[in-house]
DNA sequence: AAAAATCCTGTAATTAAATTTCAGTCGTCT
DNA sequence: AGACGACTGAAATTTAATTACAGGATTTTT
């Protein structure tokens, strides 16, 4: 009961996170698989204990379906996968570990929301392409100015906070959150300047639009977003995330947290590779703010000892 | 070579600790299987992914020993002491938080900075004053007018991003990052009206300006921040959170994860008090942006259908 | 001091488990 | 309509793990 139209998946890298990895190629699994997947969902902590015959019984398949299940979500074999669950379920269980219990709606509503903050957390470190991360820290490190364009409820803050990570670093940076000035920003760029395009949907027309007006005037664009969409297309540079987003339209969407974990790593990485200029406007950030009536720890005339203060951040 | 004088060992009970485990029942073990021992401490990594033929050989025993020493540390089988000890090692490695910032790899970098921030959202939960939060909650939903407040690298996305959240449930919200702004919003609020200030700090002296403006004019105002700081001192409602910066000044802090979780389960928390009458506001938000040309996946003339859309949120 | 007892250990056999091979089937494309 | 391509499970094969068994060593007992 197939066809031939699915253009058949590739090897995944090994996953780091085994939970999310499972949900995220759920979608291209072959319809025996997904049982599988299912028969794992229901419990994972039992998955571990079961044998490849268990397991085929329980999903209801047969045992080399198992095993192409376990190759299929970047496991070399049952023995494996079983490793890694393992081990994920222990990550898993160690971060969300909290030794309270709690009683009240508002703790169970809590746990809830942190729990998929967590978990997306988890996913983007999972599917992190971090060769194209590299090239994105290359590019960021190397441009003359850097453009930041998100829209909407999941992404517009996202590049704000993204243009602050990389201000604090001394880049000439600017955030737009609106489509006309997205656009305009975009045709004054020239070879040497990048653009971050952040859009969890990757299908914002006037994201999209920018994003190739920037590109057709030589500026680099790297793009965090679901691979296959219209802003995954016009990208140069593409830093693939999916995160599945909660029917339920009360619950804001945890795609914000996967999004803001890799622009930090991103900003981390250019700061490193930018060594000690990224440092010197580093500190100079820090000690302007200081200066001009934030509360730091210990005032001090000796500069390094404002950049050493551990509240000068806000 | 061996005789009847070791009074031989009981049956262990199942080990949390596989690692701590091996160390305390060594003395007791067969030379044989104390050879198999001190090969899985020479490379525990390594022995879950070694086979029984593969451990043996390494040790110098025969398969049966490495069976044997599984059951004399309390395991059921060879593949339940790897189970095991791939679970021991992962909540070991969870406990050693990695300070240092891996400057060679990308991977290393993400998972370090992602590390940082799932143990931030993990430290919120821990911390969670939810008799707090719930007061907050009811002050948020039964308010005309909500203004919220964050200043500088930490707070000010958080802030925006927080009114992005709000927004969507039909509340009239504002958000101001600017000192002056702050003042002058916080001199036009009443009675009835409430704020939410964000602050990692608590010492930013434009907001906890506004703050004490603001509730000199009778409204309510809600604070995040560290207890026993300025901010803190001066909010009607105090959701305390100590979230620990980085001495590091080049790694971005993770009190944002910290605090857009708990703005998040805030915002949550208010939609379901709202009901109704927010699943209403939220659905005229989706169905309006969809109808501005944002692309959703099921075009429909149904607006439920489109508040079924995964991908509206951008 | 010699014999018996006990237990440790490895070889070999057995059993269990996992993977590969292969053929049938169904759907899609030409 | 025919052919291709992929998915699936039955069966075979290979691999892995456990059990059975016997040799051998050491200590205790006589």
């Amino acid at each position: 009961m197939a066809g031939p139209r699915s253009p058949r998946r590739e090897i995944d890298e090994p996953p780091i996170d085994l939970v999310s990895r499972i949900e995220r190629v759920e979608a291209r699994l072959s319809p025996a698989e997904r049982l599988v997947a299912a028969a794992v969902q229901q419990d994972y902590e039992a998955a571990t204990r079961l044998t490849i015959a268990e397991l085929a019984e329980k999903a209801g398949v047969s045992q080399p379906s198992v095993t192409r299940f376990c190759r299929s979500v970047g496991c070399a074999s049952f023995g494996d996968f079983k490793i890694r669950l393992a081990t994920t379920l222990t990550v898993a269980a160690a971060y969300l570990k909290t030794d309270r219990v709690f009683a009240d709606d508002i703790g169970q509503l809590a746990q809830s929301v942190m729990m998929r903050a967590a978990n997306a957390v988890r996913a983007a470190l999972d599917q992190l392409d971090t060769a194209a991360l590299g090239k994105a820290i290359d590019a960021v490190a190397g441009s003359r100015r850097v453009d930041i364009y998100g829209q909407g409820g999941g992404s517009a803050a996202m590049a704000e906070d993204a243009k602050l990570r990389l201000f604090r670093l001394g880049l000439p940076v600017a955030a737009y959150v609106d489509g006309h000035q997205q656009r305009m920003s975009a045709a004054t760029l020239q070879p040497g300047d990048a653009v971050l395009a952040i859009s969890n949907s990757g299908s914002s027309r006037t994201v999209v639009e920018a994003v190739k007006i920037a590109t057709s005037f030589g500026a680099t664009a790297i793009v965090l977003t679901r691979p296959g969409t219209p802003l995954a297309d016009a990208g140069t540079i593409v830093i693939p995330m999916t995160i599945a987003e909660d029917d339920n339209v009360l619950v804001p969407t945890p795609s914000r947290y996967a999004h803001m974990a890799v622009v930090d790593t991103l900003a981390t990485g250019v700061a490193e590779r930018l060594g000690a200029r990224g440092r010197e406007a580093l500190r100079r950030v820090r000690y302007t703010v200081a200066s001009i009536g934030i509360a730091i720890p210990t005032p001090s005339t000796d500069p390094s000892a404002v950049m050493q203060g551990r509240d000068t951040h806000e």
